[in-house]
DNA sequence: GGCTTAACCTAGGAGCCCTAGGTTTGACCT
DNA sequence: AGGTCAAACCTAGGGCTCCTAGGTTAAGCC
């Protein structure tokens, strides 16, 4: 039988995609191996352990989720830029709920290549430009870059994991949220005057 | 050798100890039978199975919060409910790390276990009876609850993750997002004027 | 004491992670 | 074209996990 040609990358997006299909937790190595067509032991060549794979999808995630926001949120400022960024997030995570939950592990990402995955780095950045609109200085504007990333990341995963029980719709309580944390950080609490639009 | 009196609850207690010493993702059959002194197959004589036994501590979990939650709140309203609220909620993620993950798990909970357990449906009811204070009507009035369980999960949870690494202590970002979230809980977008102290 | 129930056990299958060491393949070099 | 070498891929197997099936033992009740 011919070879797969397999790399670490190839199989990192072998894992990503099982991770959306089935649930990050059912990504194993067999699993991974069986949809590659090889046997699981042969993985190991490519990738250090289960663990590492796990860290390499989630730093491919981290490229991906960063890149469709950069996309989304180019030539927009302010409030536009600002639903733009929320939008993108949480459509990626729809689209790729295996993906996204391997981002939210705690890191114990192999270093030297978490180093070389501009995914993460540059994700800070972007919220931070994201927000330049706002004029907020620091550490206002850290707080304020938690607060978009928590209320993100929360409804998000909530949403994901189906606590959203009530009749109401989602997609209504998702722009209503937006909305008030436009206004939050319009009119963050230890300034003076409004900001832009 | 005596006998251990295992009961349902005693496993899941002990597993909920575990998940906070290790992580919930170490919490195996294997592992919470050596800490209770028994082989793991008798397990299975009051847990139907290793997810079944997630479940269960996430139910625990889901109690012992809002427990906390409810004697935090009590005889506060408003603004000071709101951080009293937060506060408990955010100490319990800090002290059971474990316990907190298990409730973040996609429910496939037995159902008439989860019937029989008041947590999540009094945790809702909490949320609500906080949020009268500021005089929100439907739907306005769910979409502040998600709002609200958002960002604190989502905060709690970056946190956990090891994701705020920059300098700014955690604890003043904490402090800023609940003035902003109270903020926006007052001056809701849809609402005309202000609301309490 | 006998009976019932439940608590706890041993034995074992199947799947998973990972290591050690062997074989084959493809690309490059002369 | 034939030789060389590193990589890709394999087989074999140990140890751990989840879970089932069926047997034994203890505790409570008449």
């Amino acid at each position: 039988m011919g070879r797969a040609g397999l790399t670490a990358e190839r199989v990192t997006l072998a894992g990503a995609e099982l991770a959306d299909e089935v649930g990050l937790e059912h990504v194993t190595m067999s699993a991974v191996a069986r949809r590659l067509g090889v046997k699981d032991a042969s993985l190991y060549a490519h990738v250090r352990s289960l663990e590492d794979l796990r860290g390499r999808i989630a730093l491919l995630a981290a490229d991906e989720k960063t890149i469709r926001i950069a996309e989304a949120i180019a030539g927009r400022a302010g409030k536009d830029a600002l639903m733009a960024y929320a939008n993108a997030y949480r459509s990626y995570a729809h689209e790729h709920p295996g993906r996204y939950t391997a981002t939210q592990i705690p890191m114990r990402i192999d270093p030297e290549l978490a180093a070389a995955a501009p995914g993460p780095r540059r994700a800070v950045e972007l919220t931070y430009g994201m927000l330049r609109a706002y004029k907020l200085d620091e550490p206002d504007l850290t707080d304020a870059v938690r607060l978009v990333r928590a209320t993100l990341h929360g409804f998000v995963t909530l949403e994901a994991a189906g606590g959203f029980a009530h009749a109401r719709p989602v997609e209504e309580s998702w722009t209503s949220c937006l909305e008030a944390l436009h206004a939050s950080l319009q009119h963050w609490p230890s300034r003076r005057e409004g900001a832009p639009s």
